[in-house]
DNA sequence: ATTTTAATACGAAAATAATCGTACTATTTT
DNA sequence: AAAATAGTACGATTATTTTCGTATTAAAAT
């Protein structure tokens, strides 16, 4: 019995999602948006994305429509302007992300990830006391 | 003035590198292997990634060679076999990937990507030690 | 009631990435 | 010395991702 993937229609092509779970890079970043914003519309997504990057409205909305396709996001139609949500889990998909750099970039070792990422952003005495009662909290399982 | 990057040639194409230290999937692979064995011919790259992945060994050949046409790779051309060896560095391309991710996926926050990779893996004792040695470096400074 | 504005839908092109076959050449084996 | 083997080079194709223009329609403004 071979296996039934899920699929959406690019233009006159069937996608085959093989691939559950990882967004492109450019649906990553309005993911992101979404998680942040619980809900938009593709007008507030577009005004934040452009802060950023030099892009077209209609881009956007295309990406965020397939994204939709590929049941990344849902949305409601009940007014003309759509509100799209996210539908995956932010920890998912971070964990599965992770899980692929961790394996690929760092040879599976979480200790040097982290290391590597505490470096980069200068935690403050908070954030830092709380991953350290994590630290304690994974000691003792 | 314009700012003028790197490039290289793509059958007939110029590929503009404004997206230096940002190997592709396929690249990141064979930069894991060869971080990994210090210096590798196509053929023991070859060898180790088919384990995994179903691919041709003539595909791995033209990826090597796009990564040496980046500069991603050096190679020693000497023998008939060439060998090749990275010259990114492992860090700095760990740092530039995490970066990323870190902004993209986690709103820039590493206290939420490092509880997620600890999460994770399961880190040894001693490799929790040394978050913690770590993390109190972090703090004096 | 017209016109203007602001949405969606979607095809199609451009850009990027991955794959593989064929030609060619050097080395090794018979 | 011929044949078989094992390399590189690289064009060309396929797959995937990103981008944008045009058509159409609903709503708001004049």
């Amino acid at each position: 019995m071979r296996l039934r993937f899920a699929s959406y229609i690019f233009g006159t092509k069937e996608i085959v999602l093989s691939n559950m779970n990882k967004p492109t890079e450019s649906e990553l970043e309005i993911l992101s948006l979404l998680w942040e914003l619980k809900e938009a519309s593709v007008r507030q997504i577009h005004e934040r994305l452009s802060e950023t990057k030099d892009t077209r409205y209609t881009t956007t909305l295309k990406t965020m429509q397939i994204m939709h396709a590929k049941g990344m996001v849902t949305r409601d139609e009940e007014n003309r302007s759509h509100i799209y949500k996210p539908a995956t889990n932010q920890q998912e998909t971070q964990k599965s992300l992770l899980k692929n750099l961790m394996s690929t970039a760092f040879n599976g070792s979480s200790k040097a990830l982290v290391m590597q990422a505490l470096g980069q952003d200068n935690p403050s005495k908070d954030e830092i006391d709380e991953i350290r009662a994590f630290l304690d909290q994974l000691e003792n399982n």
